[in-house]
RNA sequence: AGGGGUGUAGCUCAGCGGUAGAGCAUCGGUUUCCAAAACCGACGGCCGGGGGUUCGAUCCCCUCCGCCCCUGCCA
């Protein structure tokens, strides 16, 4: 709570200078002057597996207990839509989506945790941006290129202007850091064009150039059964991933079935350059232990994954049977959880209001 | 909008008047330090929807829907 009221007061200082910068085309942008704050975004699209637990929502946790930054988390139920979602999936995968984030340490009254569409400035913002954006811009976004393919025709307009609302999503808060991903790292170039374009049209320096936290290199989980693929909730194999919903009988067998090679682990991780199913698991170890994978070498060198698997499957259980416990009890109390979500909306919202109204009014839109 | 093509297992496709098959994928077993590979086995389909012809339709006819390609039209 103290973190939200020094940040509206800083959001009213933002909006103020921002007159005084108006006239300046020249200032230099720098997010030095904006209250540190991290948003991130993920999709409510079902299926929590260990690569979202360990490459996205434990960095969560340890960003909002660093306490360097104020830390905004949204489940982006607006961009879920921009493919076909069926809406009890939909109210489901968000409730469950919550429910990780809670079980794996987001604190609700640390962070700031809500569902997208119940803060209506994103969509508002989304719009605005749809019109700093450009149609060729969208058209060069790899991901727009990869999805909707030669089936363009197809896609909704909403997911060709997907990245100009997540654009929206990062800088209704004045975002200055975004943790991102491989995959996303265009979209925030995007936002980062979108917020230079608009502060120059318009002549302000409002919107902050936000910055990437680019993810550590050990957090890239592997699929089980192939090691050289990306864990992933759609692989048609359940036995690839492991669920954070998945009992400890569940995680245990996964791993004992997982693919290996005949091998004993080495004792240095050049060891593992050529061994993607065996170098997958050692990161899986190091990730949970919270260690480096040198030192799970160092521990386990010259083991075979016949011993070295059972060891990995009872820290799995050990690490992530509590979590998929505390989903599912969560997830018994849905009211309770829509209590949090709403909570967590109109704090959103104390951030994102005023933003917005000074958004409309550099615009042009009479208030 | 007109012409052509197509719609059968999760995927790629075969069948074409007697209520369906292959490969791959998935799952299980044997094997193996655990896995992989190999072998064995299992699961799996209102054959796009509706109507009609027929003793009987995945197969023929009508119609609707979806998708692909070509041509055209509108902005």
């Amino acid at each position: 709570m103290v973190h939200l009221v020094g940040s509206l007061t800083d959001c009213c200082v933002i909006g103020n200078r921002c007159d005084s910068f108006a006239p300046d085309g020249m200032s230099v942008m720098s997010t030095s002057q904006f209250t540190p704050r991290v948003f991130s975004g993920i999709q409510p699209s079902g299926g929590l597996t260990l690569g979202n637990y360990l490459g996205a929502m434990k960095r969560f946790v340890d960003m909002q207990d660093a306490g360097t930054h104020e830390t905004i988390y949204c489940m982006v139920d607006l961009h879920a839509i921009t493919v076909a979602q069926d809406p009890k999936d939909l109210a489901h995968n968000t409730r469950e989506l919550c429910a990780g984030f809670i079980a794996s340490g987001i604190d609700p009254e640390k962070s700031v945790l809500f569902n997208q569409s119940q803060v209506p400035e994103h969509a508002q913002l989304g719009w605005i941006f749809n019109c700093v954006a450009r149609m060729g811009w969208m058209g060069r976004m790899t991901q727009w290129k990869d999805k909707a393919g030669k089936n363009a025709e197809q896609a909704s307009l909403g997911l060709f202007a997907y990245p100009a609302l997540m654009a929206a999503d990062i800088l209704v808060y004045h975002a200055t850091h975004v943790p991102v991903g491989e995959d996303q790292k265009q979209h925030l170039e995007l936002t980062r064009d979108i917020a230079a374009k608009f502060n120059h049209d318009y002549g302000v320096d409002f919107f902050p150039i936000t910055e990437p936290v680019i993810e550590g290199a050990a957090t890239r989980v592997m699929s089980l059964r192939d090691g050289t693929k990306k864990m992933s909730k759609s692989d048609p194999s359940d036995l690839s991933r492991i669920n954070m919903t998945d009992t400890a009988d569940a995680i245990a067998k996964k791993i004992r079935k997982a693919k290996t090679d005949p091998e004993p682990l080495p004792e240095a991780l050049d060891g593992l350059d050529e061994r993607p199913d065996a170098r997958n698991l050692v990161n899986i170890y190091a990730a949970l232990a919270e260690i480096t994978p040198q030192q799970v070498l160092d521990q386990h060198a010259g083991s075979q994954f016949g011993t070295f698997k059972p060891v990995l499957a009872d820290l799995a259980v050990e690490k992530l049977a509590p979590i998929g416990t505390e989903m599912s009890r969560l997830m018994e109390d849905q009211a309770e959880i829509d209590r949090i979500l709403a909570r967590g909306a109109e704090r959103g919202r104390e951030i994102a209001a005023p933003i917005l109204a000074k958004t409309l009014e550099i615009v042009g839109m009479v208030r």
